[in-house]
DNA sequence: TCCGTGATGTGAACGCTGCTCACATTATGG
DNA sequence: CCATAATGTGAGCAGCGTTCACATCACGGA
């Protein structure tokens, strides 16, 4: 490394640029969405050529895909602190379940509180995605088995349960992000509110 | 109109212009998805001037918000389709409900042969949106309905049950889109089976 | 201490895009 | 039959992502 940590940067040399671009991207992200993402002006904005940027991403779509995995991990990241209010009281049982349905609220929440980072989170992208940690997918896996574990619901069911959990949450949040109208919060608190029940009743409960 | 049904089109004026933009555009769309739409390469294929696309759409959103009409449409008649195939037997009850799963496989199916019409149709987009016959939430919703009304699910829960519902096949149909690894058909269908069931079960029982 | 080397940033350029505007063409209604 | 409005043309603007030859500069070894 060239710049001891702290260290001003030369008038030439940025040479903190990777994160720079990195961090800026990110705000007109989640100002203006993925679209909205321009290389030359990211380039203009940071005070930097145009093709400076191709020193740290190949491409435009590298760039947004580092962005993209950075809006995955923060969504992991609420999944795990709901997960870690729910009080440690009753049954195992019924801590599981209060837990896979804190994950789900957060993740409603997530998309609510930061629609242009759910989006970016889920943005298609060619550019295959390294490993994040905390992965979310895992964080929900993790909260089924511990459900499955405590016999609250049919093992039979640990494959699929995921999925559907997953595609519920995930559903709900797609659709209120995506019809912009800002209507009150609390309707959509309530909605997620029944449509978190009823899927994880309907998990709990075998299929006949 | 200055042509006639039929007519030949003079050499320079197109005549069916409009018309023969949407066509292409929805060709486009289909094979390399909306972020692949230009305007340019679709006047050069169609033999026309880039300019002359103005004349018809405001901008390439309108034309892309037209093609992702269309394509909601066809996902609506799928729907409708579906629920037409449903056998006219047992209890009203019964039928309702095996209509709104019917609707349900036929959203999730419909995603899974068509991903890049499923991502057009939900493609966010600044134009309004005129009326679209069939519509796919009314569909929905009258088949929710349905089942009220025949007392199989508890009518308190008529505002909801719809948002649930499509929130289930929606977001199932998403993730499946857009993990695009071509896993089994098959996969997709037992999963989407045991999700419906999940789901419309779950809508059925009164939460306690 | 100096110097070579490789990492990093520059500026100009290419081809593409959506879009605009003055102008050309032509079908239609009075 | 002609004025008018609808439709298509061609050139051009500004912006984009990307590339390439070149400039600058930190660092490690001699």
């Amino acid at each position: 490394m060239w710049h001891t940590d702290g260290m001003a940067a030369s008038s030439y040399h940025h040479g903190h640029l990777k994160v720079a671009l990195i961090e800026a991207a990110e705000q007109v992200v989640l100002e203006q969405g993925v679209g909205a993402l321009a290389l030359r002006d990211l380039a203009r904005s940071i005070g930097v050529s145009p093709s400076a940027v191709y020193r740290h991403f190949p491409s435009r779509e590298h760039l947004v895909s580092a962005v993209a995995q950075r809006a995955r991990e923060q969504l992991a990241e609420s999944l795990l602190a709901a997960r870690g209010t729910v009080p440690n009281t009753g049954t195992k049982a019924s801590r599981a379940t209060r837990r896979l349905s804190a994950i789900g609220h957060a993740y409603v929440r997530f998309a609510v509180e930061n629609p242009r980072a759910f989006e970016a989170a889920f943005t298609p992208c060619d550019v295959p995605p390294v490993d994040e940690h905390p992965n979310a997918w895992e964080v929900l896996v993790e909260a089924v088995d511990e459900m499955a574990a405590t016999g609250v619901m049919p093992k039979s069911r640990r494959d699929e349960a995921p999925l559907i959990a997953w595609a519920g949450v995930h559903g709900l949040s797609t659709i209120i992000t995506a019809s912009s109208r800002p209507s009150q919060p609390g309707l959509h608190q309530s909605t997620a509110d029944h449509m978190i029940d009823t899927v994880v009743d309907g998990i709990i409960r075998a299929l006949r």
